[in-house]
DNA sequence: GAATAAGCGAGACGGTACGTCCAGTCTTCTT
DNA sequence: AAGAAGACTGGACGTACCGTCTCGCTTATTC
């Protein structure tokens, strides 16, 4: 059986659309993790993946919307929300995965670019919202509603708003880095939104 | 209110480095609070402050810190944090005062791009910290440990997660606009993170 | 006059060529016409004509060739040089014919910058050699021969030279406009070269 | 002594700006020759002079502008037009001169592709005429013009229509090559004009 | 009080990337 | 089986800024 090599074709002639993509997809990946925003390019990208600019534009709409869907394509997060019952022990496992994924790997400095190159480009901006953070947060928020009908939150409180303080805190720490983002941080977040830090 | 007054041309010679200066952070600002960082590019406030990119070049190390620089010519807020003695008022009163800020103003986004842009811009982060969270963080900071010392707060918290949980939190929403920012997230903020929300 | 009617959308199956090919040269007279050589691009003559490029690219060599073809679909000049007998009379009126088709109509123009296209463009320089200049050069041959078996004008003459002394000079004055080409000069043209300009 | 030799400075800098135009110039004369109107690019005069496109951009106005500049700082014809007292002998010098220049060296070429360019580049069509073609006309209609007041010619003669029958002849030939170049045509063409071709 | 040094404005330069246009090639779908 | 539709590479276009560098002035400082 000879391993008929998938052939990628190159030349001037047409080639099948999700080829092209693919190929773009990966080389934007690439080149978001080796260089960071600042160097991501059209015309880098199209380079790594031996396609045309034109070809780029056609598809989409920003330098912004390719990155994020060129880390999109490399990490694809698996996206789950576990409900153990114990609502305090999810969240508090939840935020340490986050603070994890910040911190122990590249992605917290390419999230970080992300957002910030997402508030001069609005096609990144919507796109970010409404495939990376809007859905995370909608899980969040489904937990604790859980949570309040069990009885084990409070039934007064906006779920919204304790999403902004913990997930808004841990980004906070990233974006605006005076102070360093860690479990112990983490953990505290939980705690003090739990219980309160009144006496 | 800025007055652009008429460009004072001078000729050609030498001129004192503050008369400069101050030209080129007029300019800033205004074409900052103009165009946004997207449109805010060296030439164009060289142009406008009738300067030359060379000087501004060597006064300032970066686009952004350019910018942070304007933008600090422009708005000069103050830089205090009122103590009644009643510490949920007035974390209350400040958190209020920062949406008001974000919301009410043009100052929101302009706070939100000089942030996006300091995720590429090492100058521009290093003086946006040192400048400008830095010293509002420690103001917060501060309030809260002298109301542990009073008795008013848990003294097992760390009052800089809590800072990320009331201002991160506002942040957060301004970077990532899923939910938008109002009164009743504010006082929300502080309540919850006073009181707990469990059960 | 050329009443560019509706594109009749015939969906994408095949069509008898003769009605594409009709179709594209209608179109590409039109656009030689309305925007010159300098914005005649195959692209848009298939938009006109509401065909493929790749059916242009299988029926015409080069860009000049098919704005010949359509430009001679157009205007479909007759072909013809009365001989009444008197050579100079003859010569004059198929001339000022030329000269005023060079003038009078938006022809001018057209055929300069075909002939300019033709310095870089094979396929168009021999097209228009073919079909258009040697055509014309051998009536205007022919003619004069007949007049030198009258013996009305010397025998050992090349009339190959006289038509470059005639048609060449209006051609010369159309490509390169140093002076403008009016009807006295027509006159000059044959007058001088019947006569000759030695005192 | 040291030799400092000519350093042809590079990087970013300032160069004097005949520095430059002089590499620039030199470049689009070489290019033209090598490759002619068709390949002659502003991209790739720019990479042979090692400058920048915006360079080029910002002191011509087009293309065959600089192809023109640098055809002439390639060839720099001498202008002259010997006056011998004996007109036809000096028109057949003069026209058989140019006749050579066409025919003999890759000129021919290159003018051929200047006029086609100039049908469809306003600049460059003014440009041709005000600095090549003008100059020659005025000094062939003077030499006429003398031989005129010395009883050579005929007084009810335009000299500028004799010029289109000598060199727009040639042009003629040039650009709608249906018949060859030759020093024969070269000649009959003056003798043609000189003693008429009536019988 | 005149010479000198320190900057400054002006703006050109090499570069990089932008977003667009068209050429020419190739494939798929449709009639 | 031919044509439409249309995607693809490639290359040039003209533009915008970047950061660098040189001029010619003008002012402030020094002798």
């Amino acid at each position: 059986m000879t391993e008929t090599q998938p052939p990628i074709r190159r030349g001037r002639g047409r080639r099948p659309a999700a080829e092209v993509r693919e190929q773009v997809l990966a080389a934007a990946g690439e080149l978001l993790l080796a260089e960071g925003m600042a160097g991501f390019t059209i015309e880098k990208v199209a380079a790594r993946a031996g396609a045309s600019r034109m070809t780029i534009y056609k598809w989409w709409p920003s330098r912004g919307a390719l990155a994020l869907d060129g880390y999109a394509t490399k990490v694809r997060t698996v996206l789950e929300f576990p409900d153990t019952g114990d609502i305090e022990a999810d969240l508090t496992a939840q935020v340490l995965a986050f603070t994890h994924l910040l911190t122990g790997t590249g992605a917290g400095k390419v999230i970080a670019e992300l957002i910030g190159a997402s508030q001069t480009d609005s096609e990144l901006s919507s796109a970010f919202r409404e495939r990376y953070s809007a859905p995370r947060r909608a899980l969040a928020v489904e937990a604790m509603a859980k949570a309040i009908e069990r009885g084990q939150l409070r039934d007064d409180i906006d779920p919204q708003v304790v999403v902004d303080q913990l997930w808004g805190a841990c980004y906070h720490r990233l974006l605006i880095p005076d102070e360093p983002i860690t479990d112990e941080f983490a953990k505290s977040l939980v705690h003090n939104v739990m219980l309160g830090i009144k006496r």
